[in-house]
DNA sequence: CGGATTATTGCGAATTTTCGCAATAAGGAA
DNA sequence: TTCCTTATTGCGAAAATTCGCAATAATCCG
């Protein structure tokens, strides 16, 4: 996943938020390692380039870059948060709560299930990203439970 | 929310585990506080009674007692998890991120849901809780965006 | 380009959560 | 009841995450 640094740039400076060397490492950073990236990862890769970018960076700039809507965080098994790049068409995670794999699941699939939630609870699921936890076939079958 | 002591004992030690005043305590503590209850929050009440329990022990019981499935977790608003006695009927929660309110969904609304991911994915979901993040009707409105 | 404004960073300390290991004590069996 | 086995606890140290505040540097404006 690559992402588009001068449409992502502008949209930040519109709302009175700065372009730092720091937020742009971060996410060249989330962005090369993946699917589901953790803060500790992060800053192991960008503290290599720039050796002061400290861990409160990191941990600032991820939520940051959540709240602007340009990463996604996905809860893993142990319930830590991980984050990637939220691409146009968000996507889903099936999580296995025993092998920590990690499935996903298309948004479409999820669609009339959301506009039911809203219709009669009135409430908007965020659908950047959503995490079920649960057990997928290979150890549903073999740990038995 | 009450618990039956005996019978969750009964339980524990039918699988080899042990009933240990700690985990009493802590149990109690849980179905004392209610909904959503955080680890310092059980810390704070049980340290009064039992000053040398240590966080320690009440994060690994918190961690202990959801895997039996007495307890389930609840993620907040910030990410942080909380935790609540599981009912024998599930139930979930609608978090919104704005207000970090928490609306009740019964677990009827999920039940087609789940069975369509269990058939198509072949992904069994957890059903002791899950939580959904977005936005109620009321920060919906005001906040606009 | 130069200066003012203020969002952002870095640092170190505070919190929160986890870990390792020796000491303790639950539960089963004799 | 007493002893044995070993699951669990408590402690202190290690990670992981957040906070407060002074120093820095992006952006805007002229």
């Amino acid at each position: 996943m690559s992402h588009n640094t001068s449409e992502i740039n502008r949209q930040l400076r519109k709302s009175g938020y700065r372009v730092t060397p720091q937020r742009q490492l971060i996410l060249d950073a989330v962005c090369q390692l993946g699917e589901h990236v953790t803060p500790e990862a992060v800053y192991d890769h960008v503290h290599r380039i720039a050796p002061t970018l400290s861990r409160a960076t990191v941990y600032r700039v991820l939520h940051f870059l959540t709240e602007q809507r340009i990463l996604a965080t996905v809860y893993m098994a142990d319930g830590r948060l991980a984050y990637e790049m939220a691409g146009p068409e968000p996507h889903h995670h099936l999580v296995c709560r025993t092998c920590d794999s990690l499935l996903e699941l298309p948004h479409s699939f999820l669609r009339s299930f959301r506009r039911a939630m809203d219709s009669q609870y009135d409430f908007e699921i965020d659908v950047s990203h959503v995490s079920f936890f649960g057990h997928c076939t290979d150890c549903r079958d073999s740990a038995g439970a």
